[in-house]
DNA sequence: GATATAGTTAACCTTGTGGTGAACGATCCG
DNA sequence: CGGATCGTTCACCACAAGGTTAACTATATC
């Protein structure tokens, strides 16, 4: 369960999750048309399953993909946080940036 | 405004969201017992500059850090829409994983 | 003016990241 | 069996990330 925020820094990852976001996928469906090899594609993977955020289960020659939302969960449940605190702030913040506050 | 994933995909530059979160700081103050170098520092705030996460005012010798959330809704709004999704499709996953899907 | 304080820039190093082509492993299909 | 298909691992490369120390800029303070 490490970080998922890193599983979500590369546009290709996260490319990645949406598709599996609308149902599992094989990852040939997952993950065509990014433009770049299959080993790379690969290593995204690796990425992805290292940090929690999918789950693979191998069926025949192919990999079945999901998303594990409790992961996912970790990494939405800050941002919700973070944004409750930072929309409660909005006024205090020209005041501060400017100098004429003096102390 | 260049990726606000990558400016999350660092916990020291999640704990700068953090403080800012709960109000603007100084860069002091906002990065205290990170236990890392002010270089270190200096460049976790460029990032969360660039990325358009943070806004800085330079008022005397200290700068005054801000949260900018228009950028940081857009992260969120990415998780919320993610969240909605994949908690729609609890029931298919199971039965993809599984071999019983033949076709 | 001298010194302390807030913070950055410069130069450098090590490791991680993202990409490639080539070869491989395993399964399906004729 | 022979070939096509799905996907990985291997060996390699370029460059970005994250850290350091040392030096610097600029403001504040005495």
């Amino acid at each position: 369960m490490n970080d998922p925020f890193r599983a979500l820094s590369h546009p290709i990852r996260r490319g990645i999750v949406e598709r599996l976001a609308a149902g599992p996928a094989t990852v040939g469906e997952a993950t065509s048309g990014f433009g770049v090899s299959k080993p790379a594609i690969s290593k995204h993977l690796k990425v992805l399953e290292e940090t929690g955020v999918v789950k693979r289960v191998v069926v025949g020659r192919t990999h079945r993909l999901s998303l594990e939302p409790d992961v996912m969960s970790l990494a939405a449940d800050w941002m919700d946080r973070q944004r409750a605190l930072w929309e409660r702030m909005f006024d205090v913040v020209d005041e501060y940036l400017k100098e004429d506050k003096p102390q």
